[in-house]
DNA sequence: ATTACTAATATCCGAGTAG
DNA sequence: TCTACTCGGATATTAGTAA
């Protein structure tokens, strides 16, 4: 069973000695690291990564065995358990300090609205980018959507003006948008310009919204429905 | 920009402050805690857990408001980062501590091969459990397929005997087969027992392997394509 | 109630060095 | 070279309070 064990002040310093540990894995869950070696991972002195060492050992994270020119640790079960935990936890984190949307496969009608002219050249113009000629479907759950609509409250939107088509004698209402930025929540850092399509206003689900972008999102991103992105707004925190 | 900041020892102790404050964040990236409470939760004084608030507040991770009878805190976007940092990193690490497997559409040879009453009834009886006639298929990569071979050399495997079929008059070989765990790289907890069939003589790919198991995979974890599955030997580490 | 200062103390770290 | 012990000094934590 994998163990429950939470990290506590007692054993931080140890979960980080694992944790920069694990970070050099080179193959089959094993690290060849010298004591002085590990001293500089963790900005400490020889003799206290080693007595890490002794402490990993003792906590049953690792295993090793002592050589001549340097020590062969192995993770144990329990070690990679404590990992896994981690990982487990700020997983959950992560829903409620950033706004994560799913990737859902799109209704085609975002395309439609997106490409006619009178919504398209005020895009560009408004929004500083020439978008695809799409709409990225996200599903927020009911936490994230909360968030999104309470930020948006805070934010000016760029606003798209109505118009009225002499051809089809349709009139066309307007639409707010929010600039955001979005990414993948694996690589945080590549972060793309876009907009938020006015939520209220969408004939979705509520708990789904349209990002417009310059790139075609799910090539840029390699995205499968399913995946998650960070939704960005542009307010201080 | 996200900060590429690395957490030192000089304020691991600081990481892990922020993180037992994000585990309790309850709405719009806040938190309401006294430093009592949080002490509680650090298993340190209520003079240690102000100090770390004061600690975090200059380093940028969180802003707050001291009220009568508590403090209200929020996370800012340096906070965050930091989180989504480490979240970054540990997945990186779980891709080579425990063996991952991606879930693939399969081709539905492996149902008809499970289905053989020559084959079926040695499952049941060799692997303990009555298998789903169908197979989950998982895509490794080359780091976790060399870890897994290196693994199964170490492990006895169920055989599944060959045997001829007198009507079609046909010789089906025999199968070695491995007892695993499988579970949801997310709820590392919920593992199900389950077994590979052995790679060598599989027709695919060499990095996809196949997966028995009692119930339908991907009902029972709620499985897309190209979700993450841990599958775990019973190896002593 | 709170938060947080100061002073006392407990803990941790690294120099020196042995095996 | 390695790892890891002892021990004095550095650092962190807490008790006692103030605000």
């Amino acid at each position: 069973m994998t163990s429950k064990e939470e990290i506590s002040p007692e054993n931080y310093a140890n979960w980080f000695a694992l944790y920069q540990l694990c970070k050099h894995i080179e193959h089959r869950q094993t690290i060849n690291i010298s004591s002085v070696e590990f001293g500089k991972l963790l900005n400490l002195s020889q003799q206290t990564a080693s007595r890490r060492i002794n402490d990993l050992l003792e906590l049953g994270w690792i295993k090793r065995k002592v050589e001549k020119k340097s020590q062969k640790i192995v993770l144990t079960k329990r070690g990679s358990d404590v990992m896994l935990l981690m990982y487990k936890n700020l997983k959950n984190i992560l829903e409620s300090i950033v706004i994560l949307g799913t990737v859902q496969s799109g209704m085609k009608e975002g395309a439609y609205y997106v490409s006619i002219k009178g919504y398209f050249d005020q895009f560009q113009e408004r929004l500083g980018f020439l978008p695809y000629k799409g709409t990225l479907n996200l599903e927020l759950n009911s936490t994230n959507i909360d968030l999104l609509r309470e930020k948006l409250k805070n934010i000016k939107p760029v606003i798209i003006s109505g118009f009225e088509d002499d051809k089809s004698e349709r009139s066309y209402g307007f639409v707010d948008c929010y600039d955001c930025f979005i990414s993948r929540i694996d690589n945080p850092d590549d972060k793309i310009k876009a907009a938020i399509l006015d939520i209220k206003r969408t004939h979705h689900k509520e708990n789904i919204i349209e990002i417009l972008a310059e790139p075609y999102l799910r090539d840029y991103f390699k995205l499968k429905d399913g995946d998650k992105l960070i939704i960005e707004l542009n307010v201080n925190r």
